[in-house]
DNA sequence: AGTATAATTGAAAATGAATTTCAATTTCAA
DNA sequence: TTGAAATTGAAATTCATTTTCAATTATACT
């Protein structure tokens, strides 16, 4: 954690901004959570021993995480914004369960190729790339 | 287009709906476009030949849409939920431009029988997923 | 240290797409 | 024909996201 708080720290300094205690809470509980956690949720965590911090500032260093390379979206199918951790996170994709909202971080790297192959073939200049597959879960699946 | 209109005509009976003008003229115009489009896109299509058509109505007879198996959501990257054809139309995934946004329909056996094997893998009962590859298409890609 | 300047904060307000409510109207089936 | 059920569209509501703004705080420069 301490690594990618550095790079925070860095990050924010090249775009001199501050470096301030609220922002640093918010990062800590963000790293400490290995959730894909929505905007809401990190508010109520850092809320319960930081109680000064609002909404607000939750919120806006949410993107400045995103920006500095600390997290990126993620789409569980909901509706709502999620972010997971990407600094130091390999690239996977993602099996999410319709029933219980489980989901599961998978990685196949014939299939990356492939995506990489396709996009050529249509003189298509990939940059990255979203695969959900959705269905059910060993658990809910028996439970059907 | 006959095709879709009698499945919806057949699916709203199913389920005891009316087959109304409103509705007819709504999956007609739906049918028509060929884009992913937003609901709003929708209704000021409709509106343009039928101005008395609401917009609460174009939005629920979206949904019917969608439950009729004649849509089918497509996300495009940007916050909206955009609809697609689906009846008739063969899966495929997508190809889209971050910067000017037009997107590719395509389509690999190969990568579909991966995404197959990855999820049985994981003792994963896939049903369906979504991939989009974010980039740069020839054109954008020339012009950088 | 003192002061000017810029950044930060959090409450409140605004935004905007998605969804619901409701009263009026229309359709259907008996 | 008549009562029940479905439909409609305007308006209101919801809810996550984003912006505004006045007060506070940190930093840079004398
Ligand atoms: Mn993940
Ligand atoms: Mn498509
Ligand atoms: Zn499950
Ligand atoms: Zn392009």
């Amino acid at each position: 954690m301490e690594k990618e708080i550095e790079l925070f720290r860095g990050e924010l300094k090249k775009i001199h901004l501050r470096v301030t205690s609220q922002r640093l809470k918010i990062v800590e509980a963000f790293l400490k959570t290995e959730k894909h956690i929505t905007c809401d949720e990190l508010y109520l965590i850092v809320r319960r021993n930081h109680p000064d911090i609002g909404y607000t500032t939750v919120y806006r260093t949410l993107k400045l995480i995103q920006e500095t390379g600390l997290a990126r979206e993620a789409d569980l199918g909901d509706k709502v914004l999620r972010l997971e951790h990407e600094f130091g996170h390999k690239h996977h994709d993602h099996l999410i369960c319709l029933k219980c909202g489980r989901f599961f971080e998978v990685f196949d790297p014939d299939i990356e190729l492939l995506q990489e192959k396709l996009a050529r073939k249509h003189k298509f200049n990939p940059i990255r790339h979203k695969m959900d597959i959705f269905g059910y879960c060993q658990k809910c699946s028996l439970k059907q």
